[in-house]
DNA sequence: AGCACGCCGACT
DNA sequence: GTCGGCGTGCTC
């Protein structure tokens, strides 16, 4: 074969470039091509030198057009993975991006140009074979760690590749990917004895006299080898004793490269536990899978709070690390804590990567360079973990799949459990989700076979599910109570106080209250045709509704009951502090949100004093929700359930149930049973009424219904379309635009009943954020509609073949996006 | 995205 | 006559 052909996405994020172009390759490059790998090509009508990624190489080419050639390739192994490309194709049509947006996730962290093969020398003491390797190794002598592509271009050495090649098979010389700016990789100065010494050498050399260098010298003998900074600190002793064991020629020093480590503490073991029976069938019945005795690679784990839902994903990596494979565990970002990470690196140790939020650039591209090079055989982090890199996985672990985080937001705008639906289908691996509250979509879709359903229904410890206590807040206030605590949970509170015992306090605070409610009756605002509860729009004075547009007078005084105690809903937990300090001014009051825990360090102090018991009263938003596991926590308050319950979305009924469950799950996780009150204005709502029983079947079954009946997801796939920008008038008429077009073939499918399937233009709930007004269309895809409809909107919004002015206006579509706020 | 081509207005 | 404005269209 004299030329292959390599189909070529160009680095970059122009819609127009969203397709493949074919080169050559020719020559030397064809034994070194390999899928994954970025070239570089003329491009365009001067020629330009452009980095591309070499996605599919092909034998023939039949096209009527004339190719170029490639013109180098960066890489000395591929930076993606065959699967992972694949993968990026999947979101690409299912997301609606941009290849090259899709890949973005996929690529090594960073900007993906300054990605570099690195050589570095590593046993400098050998003795070259030949006169290539020779200039090779002395060339390392003299430069240190060099760019693969100068080391190149300085030797001109012809077959440089396979000598190279060989070299590293050796474990002469290293290649590395590492980023550019990183050249300066941290790298920390070790000391190791002479190894052809004896002890008793050793002692000679020294004499007796060094009464310090001796005790280096025994110190290293034990250790072997350390570094430099560790040992003065043992020792503690002066880096000039050291100079003069090195004159006196006993030790070496030398250089050795520090992985930039985000686990900066030393973590105790974390021991392994004998699984209780129920935990063991679940185990055992994917063990039956992974080892291919029972069918099925897709699990939803339904288990109460606190069933040891976590023992059972570290018995299963156990198994993977046994049988070669990795594993991926995904967690929530808030529960990333360090209760969750001690548990994975004080089982596996040094195997686990971590993958969260706050890794700087050099953290996370050192993570991912350790799992691409197979260090690590465990990751654990957000969202983006599920991409994680590996080349043997095994499991993809989501835990609380219910998390509306497992969305994202930003472009792709991915859901992680289809992505990784889709990956373990790619890489024949497993996947297991694991929630006490398993979301809508993942149950139906268990209960439909496409995931194996699997339970645990106690707790572990045999600590009974805590009781939870309803109090019907609108009968408080005709008692004349006006405080935001009812009599019971006061009584309750004083109760655990006295007993020396600990509280949560829960604040629902889903984003933001625009319901208006009645304080005496319970009424909200509801709209007639979506069953959804209205937002209020200040500027017009009215409430809207945000799925079909309809908005209403803003009532005066309640249509119920006729009282004038309607109004908009919302209170801080700065305020529920404040009045705790009232009625407890003796108790220790901590407050956990946004605001007390930006600073670093602070979530970690303030679990810290709840463990040791500093803390009486524990006051949260969704931040405590989950994970947090302290025994004397008897009593768990929920301030008011309804903020979100009456935020404008379809889902809020879902997210209430979550949030009450979740929430009641933090008491009576010690010997003593639990107890929850929960007030509410709406306590016959059926979310309220099921999460009170943590009857989760029954909530289910409830919600499916409505959801059919409403033409929401799980039948129909949601798409908010967003149009956005800071001149009004232009937004509004690009909005108007893409209705039309959209609308036209909406049309056309269903003719008259064409409006149930497409909504909008609207203005969005938030209609103006920085600066933007914001319009949003909603469409109801059904899945037999769905692939043309999305070629539809690929069309509109990728390829913009309607020549939409999109200057000053941007569009973003989001595929069932996690709100529509 | 870049870059060239192209078809009209005001200049050495 | 030509220099250059940025609209249009293409890039293997």
């Amino acid at each position: 074969m004299t030329v292959k052909y390599g189909k070529i996405l160009i680095d970059s994020y122009a819609s127009q470039l969203d397709r493949l172009f074919t080169y050559k390759i020719e020559g030397e490059f064809i034994p070194l091509a390999k899928e994954g790998m970025r070239v570089v090509v003329p491009f365009g009508k001067g020629n330009k030198p452009i980095v591309g990624l070499l996605l599919a190489i092909e034998d023939e080419f039949k096209g009527a057009y004339s190719l170029k050639s490639i013109l180098d390739i960066l890489d000395d192994k591929p930076i993606i993975s065959k699967e992972l490309i694949q993968l990026a194709y999947w979101m690409k049509e299912e997301y609606i991006c941009t290849l090259m947006e899709a890949l973005k996730p996929l690529l090594p962290p960073g900007d993906y140009k300054e990605v570099n093969s690195f050589v570095d020398l590593i046993d400098s003491h050998y003795t070259p074979l030949n006169n290539e390797e020779e200039m090779i190794i002395s060339y390392l002598r003299e430069q240190g760690a060099v760019k693969l592509s100068d080391l190149k271009r300085d030797l001109r050495i012809s077959n440089i590749n396979s000598y190279l090649n060989d070299l590293e098979e050796r474990e002469v010389i290293e290649i590395i990917i590492d980023v550019v700016t990183s050249i300066k990789r941290k790298k920390e100065r070790w000391v190791v004895l002479r190894k052809d010494l004896s002890l008793e050498e050793i002692y000679s050399i020294i004499g007796n006299r060094a009464r310090k260098q001796l005790e280096i010298a025994n110190f290293l003998w034990e250790k072997g080898e350390m570094s430099i900074n560790s040992l003065l600190k043992e020792l503690n002793t002066s880096l000039s004793t050291l100079k003069a064991l090195e004159e006196k020629e006993v030790l070496n020093f030398f250089y050795k490269e520090v992985y930039r480590d985000p686990i900066k503490k030393a973590i105790p073991r974390y021991n392994k536990y004998i699984l209780n029976g129920q935990q063991e069938r679940v185990f055992g019945r994917i063990m039956s899978s992974v080892d291919g005795l029972a069918d099925g690679n897709k699990f939803l784990l339904h288990g109460v709070t606190g069933s040891g839902k976590t023992e059972v994903y570290l018995q299963l990596v156990e198994e993977m690390l046994k049988r070669g494979k990795d594993s991926i565990i995904l967690v929530p970002e808030i529960s990333l804590t360090p209760q969750t990470i001690d548990r994975f690196v004080g089982r596996f140790g040094d195997k686990v990567a971590i993958l969260h939020s706050r890794l700087s650039q050099g953290e996370r591209f050192d993570q991912w360079r350790r799992i691409k090079q197979g260090r690590v055989k465990i990751a654990i982090g957000a969202r983006s973990a599920v991409f994680a890199p590996f080349k043997n996985l095994g499991l993809i672990v989501i835990d609380e799949e219910h998390e509306s985080t497992y969305k994202s937001s930003q472009n792709p705008k991915y859901n992680t459990i289809d992505v990784a639906a889709k990956r373990v289908e790619l890489e024949k691996a497993f996947l297991v989700l694991g929630s006490a509250t398993p979301s809508i979509e993942s149950y139906y879709r268990a209960l439909k076979k496409e995931y194996i359903l699997l339970e645990l229904k106690y707790r572990a410890n045999r600590q009974v599910m805590p009781k939870v206590d309803l109090v019907d807040m609108r009968k408080e206030l005709e008692v004349g109570n006006r405080s935001i605590f009812s009599f019971l949970l006061q009584a309750k509170m004083k109760e655990a106080l006295e007993n020396n015992k600990q509280i949560i306090l829960f604040l629902n605070r889903r984003g933001f209250s625009t319901f208006v409610s009645c304080r005496k009756c319970g009424y909200v605002v509801k709209c007639q045709n979506c069953d959804i509860s209205m937002t209020y729009y200040k500027k017009v004075n009215r409430l809207r509704c945000n799925y079909c547009g309809v908005t209403v007078q803003l009532p005066r005084i309640c249509p119920q009951c006729g009282s004038s105690y309607i109004k908009y809903f919302g209170i801080g937990t700065e305020k529920v502090e404040e009045m705790v300090r009232e009625l407890f001014p003796h108790a220790r009051i901590r407050r956990m949100d946004g605001d007390t825990t930006s600073r670093k360090g602070s979530y970690e102090r303030i679990l810290e004093d709840m463990k040791n018991k500093k803390v009486d009263i524990l006051i949260g938003t969704q931040m405590i929700s989950k994970g947090l596991d302290f025994e004397d926590v008897v009593l768990v308050g929920i301030i008011t359930a309804d903020t979100s319950l009456n935020l404008p979305d379809y889902s809020s009924p879902e997210k209430t149930f979550q949030l009450v469950t979740q929430v009641a799950g933090r008491a009576g996780r010690g010997e003593e049973e639990g107890r929850v009150v929960l007030q509410t204005y709406s306590p016959d709502h059926y979310s309220i009424v099921h999460a009170k029983e943590q009857d989760y079947l029954s909530f289910f079954m409830t919600e499916i219904n409505l959801r059919k009946e409403f033409l929401y997801p799980p039948f129909i796939d949601l798409v908010n379309i967003l149009v956005y920008g800071e001149d009004y008038n232009r937004v509004y008429n690009i909005s108007k635009e893409l209705y039309n077009i959209i609308g036209k073939e909406i049309k056309a499918i269903y003719g008259k009943d064409y409006g149930d399937y497409i909504m909008g233009p609207y203005p969005a709930p938030l209609e103006r954020i920085k600066k933007n007004y914001r319009y949003q269309i909603i469409l109801k895809l059904e899945d037999k509609y769905k692939s043309m409809l999305k070629d539809l909107l690929y069309r509109v919004y990728i390829k913009n073949e309607n020549n939409l002015n999109l200057d000053t206006v941007k569009i973003s579509i989001d595929i069932n996006p996690s709100t529509i706020l």
